[in-house]
DNA sequence: GTCTGCCGGATTGTCGACAATATTAGGCAT
DNA sequence: ATGCCTAATATTGTCGACAATCCGGCAGAC
């Protein structure tokens, strides 16, 4: 498939494209980390698929000390764990956990909206407000991947505007290990309309510089979202669907 | 000091010791970094002081390779930093991330607490009202020392009640990132006896069994340790005090 | 037929060596 | 003395080799 890297050449760092700046690969070990990461959290791996270091060595074309950090970060992270001498796994988030994490969402994203109230500019409210006429457009494509995409980035945006570096690192955390969830909560009917109404009436709330009141809308929506999620938790345990790649929830190793 | 290990006889993982169970040293790498994190809770080393692999590996009677991963996993827990090629420094957490990550704490306790109240047993009161009784020992000792300790495990048991793995582990990772600052706040006068009426108020609150009221009692609490943490934080501008192990905050490297 | 113990392959854990990079020290021109 | 260039040193980053461990299958005992 893949020219099979001839035993790596004198190691050399940067791949020498001679008339070609390289980009910035300052360190394989930090590249593995990312693209691993990458893989990971865009569901290119079944939950509790397991990870052998050799293969993935190979994979992305690093070598097994880089694919060894990158993966110890990734469990201290909670994206996969490792068992001594057994190797590390995708981790497998349980319902519980996910519900559990989407509480401590919530009250992460009412710290961050109140702070983002007391700092937020004129530009910062222009950003918003062009975030929400791109989701409408979503809205009226009937388009929920592409308004699920546009929602990460409004809430992002937030957290950029309230500046807590502390609850924004761990709301990105949290994110990043409860993602395989968010594809399905986007599948409930009408979800995405009233989706839409919240994030209006949180800008809103953020335009006049109102910290209760946009925490409140916050509240509010993250309350619909948690209700969602458990919705789309209920679902999945009466009729289990497809995850976006392939494999049930349950998948460990296939006997 | 110590024996200068004689160049790692031939790789033997358990000292085999014959007569004597071996101690659970499963694995050096973890045991690198128990160690470690260890050291730099507990204040072993001066905020921003360096590193340096090799030295840490022969401290710590570890191969680099396992000093290595532990000080990747302490970079992601937040507790030190790492730049390429430029090796690891034990992370100084500036007042204003110490003020985030309080603020941040507060309403995780606030959450835990609220989920304490829903599942809190006999049991558990009874394990609570003894911890009320040794505070109150300390206090009536005069030792902030022991209270402070005390007043660390008192929490950790509501965290235990509650039962919230991720608000847990993140509590207990915020913690050991800003322990350097708890040090200081635990000196202001006449703050102990007030912070054991309020553990107090919190424990009547979890025995009858009404989150509101937990979660109410728990923020008067963590006001008051934000507000003190804020103070203490002046009062270091005003007059910088002795860090438990010497070195001034600002200290990088001695010329 | 089932259990037990042993062997072999697969995979992880650790080390030592070396390359890559940063840092310091020294020399030289100005 | 000041500042820049270069050599020497210190430290990190990566690899390959090998030991340790786990897993599964197979033979033999009962």
């Amino acid at each position: 498939m893949k020219t099979p890297v001839v035993a790596h050449p004198p190691t050399r760092l940067s791949p020498a494209a001679p008339g070609r700046e390289t980009p910035p690969v300052q360190d394989r070990s930090t590249d593995a980390y990312r693209r691993l990461r990458n893989e990971i959290v865009s569901g290119g791996f079944h939950p509790n698929e397991r990870l052998v270091e050799a293969d993935l060595a190979l994979r992305l074309d690093a070598g097994r000390t880089a694919i060894r950090a990158a993966l110890v970060r990734l469990d201290q992270e909670g994206l996969v764990t490792r068992e001594p001498n057994r190797g590390a796994r995708v981790r497998l988030v349980s319902d519980r956990e996910a519900l559990e994490i989407e509480e401590v969402r919530v009250i992460l994203e009412q710290l961050i909206v109140r702070q983002a109230a007391q700092r937020v500019t004129a530009a910062d409210l222009r950003d918003l407000r062009r975030s929400i006429v791109r989701m409408r457009e979503r809205l009226a494509q009937d388009d929920p991947m592409g308004y699920s995409g546009l929602n990460a980035e409004f809430h992002q945006r937030i957290w950029a505007i309230a500046d807590h570096g502390t609850a924004g690192r761990l709301l990105a955390n949290l994110k990043s290990q409860s993602i395989r969830f968010q594809y399905r909560t986007i599948l409930r009917p009408g979800r995405t309309a009233s989706s839409l109404r919240e994030h209006e009436t949180i800008v809103e709330a953020l335009a006049s510089r109102d910290p209760d009141a946009s925490e409140a809308a916050m509240r509010k929506h993250l309350s619909h979202v948690v209700e969602t999620l458990k919705w789309a938790i209920d679902a999945q345990r009466r009729q289990p669907i497809w995850l976006p790649r392939g494999a049930s929830s349950m998948a460990s190793d296939p006997g």
